[in-house]
RNA sequence: CGGGGUGUAGCUCAGCCUGGUAGAGCGCUGCGUUUGGGACGCAGAGGCCGCGGGUUCGGAUCCCGCCACCCCGACCA
């Protein structure tokens, strides 16, 4: 396939616009492959779409090739199934109501639409199944960002299991996960599959797959030594060992006066911050006040939190605060309370300094167990300088982009719509199911954000608009032009997607452009080339450069 | 929803403080010269200065309100 760029519209722009911070957002619209319409909601320009369209096909293959089954679900989708499963309340959900007043919902899954057929399954001989399609998903974000990053509507490949039991699902679990790495590897990105949050909507079990990027709203934790890989929010790690001064038979009074923070306290008492503990209490939805404790230099885990309380929760106001422990924020510990203490790993073992629920005052020497009782749990977050749970080696923390997920839901779904079949004895069963997604458009974003430099993008062969990018620097040479083209039609016709710059442009402007637009290889034709009848061929990541002989070029080609 | 910021030509921005009939660079059109890393000359086109109200003889500029967009946070099946 060959295309002209001298018919096509590739809107390259020379500078990034203003808003633009991410290095995919900017080059992705400088190269003219998209362009935003609102916020966080963008068109695919003819070249974005060609890439889209690449990494869907290969996301398809993958999916064929464990048996998913293809077929597209409507976004117009009446509110009834959403009100069943209970997830109508969820404020991202958009709605809308038609001309007669009947509502509808603009799905941003389509767990409800697929279960709805599902529930034409009546049989266990009918098991497994797995169906899939592409298709858009809108969802109200009070907050879109970074281009392709984090969008209101985009299109997912979703795909959903339904399985007899907990074992089938299993397998088409596995499966899938294999599915995934193998279509991450085809797009050329370095990725991460890592255990996840299982989310409200999930069920138990949860893999996340993380794409390192320079812009994401993930951190993505792993070991140096390769056997470690989470996600910050629930990432566990081993954390350097703290410094303890002397210890004390009971906790001992000191005065802290204005003291409110755990570096002046670690300053004044000249002490290892990691010897002091801090404490930040927070209210339950039930209103319940409870008390987490960690480790003066450690952060509280928002989702491990979460997770220890198994209720949402809010940091307690000043009020609340001096009225549960009678002393301000900055001077609380667990030593004589009445609330439930939540105590990190960390403070297991070891005499740290606490608040003395009292303004201006501090504990030295208080230890779990023997001054409060805690219950004790993973509630920190890792940070720098930890260490590896696995192995004890250095961990890294890279910001990332989820490009990928896949969790079970189990009978989440089917059995407030009434999906079930009758199983081998006769017994009326519930789906089993689970839920497969990726976003084209993130691997994308992702595969910039990967592989780029100052000139522009760097596409990954498998994903690029184009295989190859003819420049003929004809400069009205019909001569040259006539040879690019013949060049260009030869490689088209080995069916190679190859892109022809025969605009009436000057040779710098085409060579910036080509930079921008970053397919993999680049073949010159020129006055200079037509003398020895050959072809500058280079590689977009300026591993190749060479002149080759005409006959050659095919070759060459294939093999870059 | 909280905090910060920006809206002036297709793009990047100046002008606003201190009111006086709209600017630059790039891009675009035509002609000519050029042609291996974003050329040069000449001649042009292009703006409800985000929207509405107010103050004023006069508003891009000052005041009030609204809207849009971006960044940080909250949020994120």
């Amino acid at each position: 396939m060959i295309a002209r760029q001298s018919q096509l519209f590739i809107p390259t722009l020379r500078e990034a616009p203003a808003d633009a911070e991410a290095v995919s957002h900017k080059l992705l619209v400088r190269g003219g492959y998209i362009r935003q319409v609102a916020a966080g909601v963008w068109t695919f320009l003819p070249l974005g779409w060609r890439v889209h369209q690449k990494v869907v096909q290969i996301i398809r293959e993958e999916m064929d090739a464990i048996g998913g089954q293809e077929m597209l679900m409507p976004v117009l989708t009446p509110l009834e199934l959403w009100e069943q499963t209970k997830r109508d309340r969820i404020p991202e959900l958009f709605h809308l109501q038609d001309r007669a007043g009947r509502e509808y919902v603009l799905p941003m899954t389509h767990e409800e639409t697929v279960t709805f057929h599902a529930k034409e399954i009546s049989s266990y001989r009918q098991l497994p199944q797995l169906l899939y399609h592409f298709s858009i998903k809108e969802r109200d974000e009070p907050r879109s960002r970074g281009g392709l990053l984090r969008t209101r509507e985009f299109i997912m490949k979703d795909a959903y299991s339904f399985d007899r039991d907990d074992a089938g699902l299993a397998e088409v679990f596995e499966k899938s996960e294999g599915a995934y790495h193998r279509m991450f590897q085809r797009a050329g990105l370095e990725y991460s599959a890592v255990q996840a949050e299982s989310g409200m909507m999930g069920g138990e079990e949860s893999v996340d797959f993380l794409a390192p990027s320079g812009s994401g709203e993930n951190t993505l934790v792993t070991c140096e030594n390769g056997d470690y890989a989470a996600d910050l929010e629930i990432a566990r790690s081993i954390p350097r060992p703290a410094t303890f001064p002397a210890s004390h038979d009971a906790p001992k009074e000191v005065a802290t006066p204005g003291v409110t923070t755990i570096e002046a306290l670690a300053e004044q008492l000249g002490i290892d911050a990691a010897a002091t503990s801090k404490a930040m209490p927070v209210v339950k939805t039930d209103g319940t006040l409870v008390l987490g404790l960690v480790r003066g230099d450690d952060r509280l885990s928002e989702s491990k939190m979460l997770g220890v309380l198994a209720s949402d929760y809010r940091p307690a106001t000043g009020d609340e605060i001096r009225a549960a422990f009678g002393a301000g924020g900055g001077s609380l510990g667990p030593v004589g309370v009445d609330v439930e203490v939540v105590a990190d790993e960390a403070l297991r073992e070891g005499h740290f300094v606490a608040g003395a629920n009292r303004d201006g005052w501090h504990l030295l020497g208080v230890e779990a167990g023997r001054d409060y009782a805690p219950r004790f749990a993973d509630i920190r977050e890792s940070r720098e300088g930890d260490r590896c749970p696995v192995c004890g080696g250095a961990l890294r923390f890279q910001v990332a982009i989820e490009v990928g997920h896949i969790f079970k839901f189990g009978d989440r779904y089917s059995t407030p719509l009434g999906a079930t079949f009758l199983d081998e004895d006769g017994t009326e069963r519930p789906l089993i199911g689970g839920s497969y997604g990726v976003g084209p458009a993130r691997v994308m974003a992702a595969a910039v954000e990967q592989h780029y430099d100052e000139n522009g993008i760097v596409w990954p062969p498998s994903i690029a608009p184009y295989d190859v990018h003819v420049l003929s620097l004809d400069g009205g040479s019909a001569e040259v032009l006539a040879r690019a083209e013949g060049l260009a039609g030869t490689l088209g016709r080995e069916g190679l997607d190859v892109l022809l710059d025969d605009r009436d442009e000057r040779p710098g402007e085409k060579f910036a452009d080509a930079d921008l637009v970053g397919c993999p290889v680049r073949l010159i034709v020129g006055k200079r080339t037509l003398d020895d009848d050959g072809v500058d061929a280079r590689t977009r990541d300026g591993a190749s450069d060479e002149r080759i002989a005409g006959a050659d070029v095919l070759k060459w080609v294939q093999q870059h």
